[in-house]
DNA sequence: AAAATTTAGTAACCTAGGCAACGATTAGCC
DNA sequence: GGCTAATCGTTGCCTAGGTTACTAAATTTT
């Protein structure tokens, strides 16, 4: 296993990811936007108006990650939070007028990126790494929430 | 692309590694390391007595990273570091005794994650799997490096 | 040999993520 | 209606990562 460390899968897709992450990154930084930053916004915009708690189940991270997230967001102007008239507690979080032309450049630049990564496959093994890749992620999905359940139960 | 989100190789890529990650860190937490940590001592374990520039370069984290994360365990007792006499800046890294036997433990639990992860895959879809994924690495690291130089150039 | 440059490690400041605890509010159940 | 549960968002504390600036030490240049 110790001289395989280079064909890990684990290790292969965790590099893979960070790889692209810091691909993301450089070229989002000019436009004053992180790479969590985008997702959230590009999230937000096929759900404005979503409370901050659906956010968080949605991009799978903790509610207080998101709240932080909309902090630094709605401080540069680029979020605003509503609160719902109906329940006091929540809050909705909907994009401000001037990050959406912001928005365009951050998809476009997303797409290089992605293809940056697999210009060197063909359109068949795209697809087939898509259907493995998303094997494994439902997989673990499934796993997850087991492991979840079951530390619940006990 | 919108409606192409949950097919995008990129999200896709970056999901798996956050499922498999967080798998890790739920293993690991009971044994008192995080997965950094654990990767830390891991590759301590083949190079020992690195300095701690190199280790950062082998690691690909920065050396300020690779510093606080030899001050947490250190402080637990599992890493030493050692002046190095021939040269007075610099610092090599020595695991400690104690730390072996948790060190095998540790990549047991990652080797079962890692299986979690390909169960649904079959033998030669788990070749296929690590070719493209090494390709895509190695594409993602060409051109991180050109793009550094470039910059450096302009 | 002295000066300039590079290198090693650290410190400070930033974003990001997790977990746990909390106050406020709402919903459910007698 | 009133008590209990659950939910919403925030805060505090932790690890982790990046960037920049800094000191000390070594190396290279002149």
């Amino acid at each position: 296993m110790e001289e395989d460390f280079d064909s890990n899968i684990g290790f292969l897709v965790h590099d893979v990811a960070r790889l692209m992450r810091t691909m993301y990154d450089r070229r989002m930084a000019p436009l004053g936007l992180t790479r969590s930053q985008w997702w959230v916004l590009n999230h937000l915009y096929f759900h404005e108006g979503i409370s901050q708690s659906a956010f968080a189940a949605l991009l799978d991270i903790e509610k207080a990650t998101v709240g932080r997230l909309l902090d630094r967001l709605e401080a540069k102007g680029w979020v605003a939070r509503k609160s719902d008239p109906q329940d006091k507690r929540t809050k909705r979080v909907y994009l401000t007028e001037q990050v959406q032309p912001t928005l365009q450049i951050m998809r476009d630049l997303a797409a290089v990126t992605r293809d940056e990564a697999v210009r060197s496959l063909s359109a068949a093994e795209r697809k087939q790494l898509r259907t493995m890749l998303k094997r494994m992620r439902d997989d673990l999905s499934d796993i997850t929430a087991e492991t979840t359940t079951r530390e619940l139960v006990e």
